[in-house]
DNA sequence: TAATTATGACGAC
DNA sequence: TCGTCCTAATTAC
């Protein structure tokens, strides 16, 4: 499960592979077969994403709003002209790939949130075949055209190019402007869009108006949208935070360097397609880290694991249903 | 082969 | 606070 990251990273590649061609559209296995019918043969104009949401914009009007929820994800195969903004797969920010080809790199991915298949974690089906744009073609024989549909695919977007299967979303539905504007309105900020300091305004005021846990509040899309359960307890963990604590007993500073962290992580994470929390690493240790998920985190996933600062054991505790992971030294 | 798990959100009570 | 929905990988047996 995605959280907002992975679904700014699947709208950039819609807009670099689907935007401006006719898109072929149908549903497999037939639980979304008339919003296909309604969409099929047109133009795709536009591919955003707010939050967890994405909006994919067809000419005449007509949106697809796709939400991956708990497991979804779009997989992507034939040809994938890669956003050079999410490239840099296991480089470190800003700096480009080291070893093996493109065409390598993305088949090694494959699994993770990789460029071939992103949202949650899966091997990558078909078969991915960089243009020549890029470096390498990764798959040098004839792969059957269109890929053979496996598994449960919702939703197919297909262009001469390039395929895109979606399996197990919350929703794929088809959406009126009207429509669009009902969910993104009801949506807190996302530090990918809109004005930075509009954006900060609107989640200090509101977590410091309400009397809720914290660690609650990162986690409602309406105060901020993208956060999900790793984020929630990395970025509570980075900030020494009690998850228990109101929002309005937060000094307002600390708030707005919640936020600067969401924006800071968020960025992180859509350009390397991980949720990477860590800071200061070594260049050995941010190696095993992107390797692993189990050296990614601070606390998330690391229940009677000693704390990485302190030692205190990590505490596991339900919270709103989901698991939530904190230090309670470091956090108070 | 079956049970468990997951990065989510909604609606009923 | 619960139950529910969506799918597939991983783990347990």
């Amino acid at each position: 499960m995605p959280e907002g990251h992975s679904v700014h990273r699947i709208a950039r590649q819609f807009a670099r592979n689907f935007v401006g061609r006719p898109v072929a559209v149908s549903s497999p296995q037939g639980r979304f077969a008339d919003g296909a019918a309604a969409l099929d043969g047109r133009e795709m104009t536009g591919a955003r994403a707010v939050g967890k949401q994405m909006f994919l914009e067809f000419a005449g009007q007509a949106w697809l709003r796709v939400h991956l929820g708990l497991y979804g994800a779009w997989d992507f195969a034939g040809e994938i002209l890669v956003d050079p903004t999410i490239a840099s797969a296991n480089g470190r920010m800003g700096q480009t790939n080291q070893r093996g080809t493109d065409a390598e790199r993305i088949l090694d991915d494959a699994g993770e949130n990789s460029l071939a298949s992103i949202g949650a974690p899966r091997k990558a089906r078909g078969h991915v075949r960089m243009s020549e744009q890029t470096r390498g073609i990764a798959d040098a024989g004839e792969a059957e055209w269109p890929p053979p549909v496996v598994g449960q695919v919702r939703a197919r977007l297909l262009t001469d190019l390039t395929c895109a299967d979606l399996r197990g979303p919350t929703a794929c539905v088809v959406a009126t402007p009207d429509e669009v504007r009902e969910v993104t309105d009801r949506l807190g900020p996302d530090p990918l869009v809109g004005d930075p300091a509009e954006n900060e305004e609107r989640f200090v005021a509101a977590v410091r108006r309400r009397g809720v846990a914290i660690g609650q509040l990162l986690m409602d899309q309406a105060v901020v949208s993208g956060i999900g359960n790793v984020y929630r307890a990395e970025m509570l963990f980075r900030a020494r935070l009690d998850p228990h604590t109101p929002g309005k007993r937060i000094p307002e500073e600390l708030v707005r360097e919640l936020w600067r962290d969401w924006t800071r992580l968020l960025a992180i994470g859509v350009e390397t397609g991980q949720m990477m929390t860590m800071d200061g690493l070594s260049d050995a240790e941010w190696r095993a880290a992107m390797a692993s998920r189990d050296d990614r985190h601070w606390v998330y996933h690391r229940a009677g694991l000693p704390c990485r600062v302190c030692g205190t054991e990590i505490v596991l505790e339900e919270m709103q249903a989901r698991k939530l992971y904190w230090c309670p030294t470091c956090q108070r």
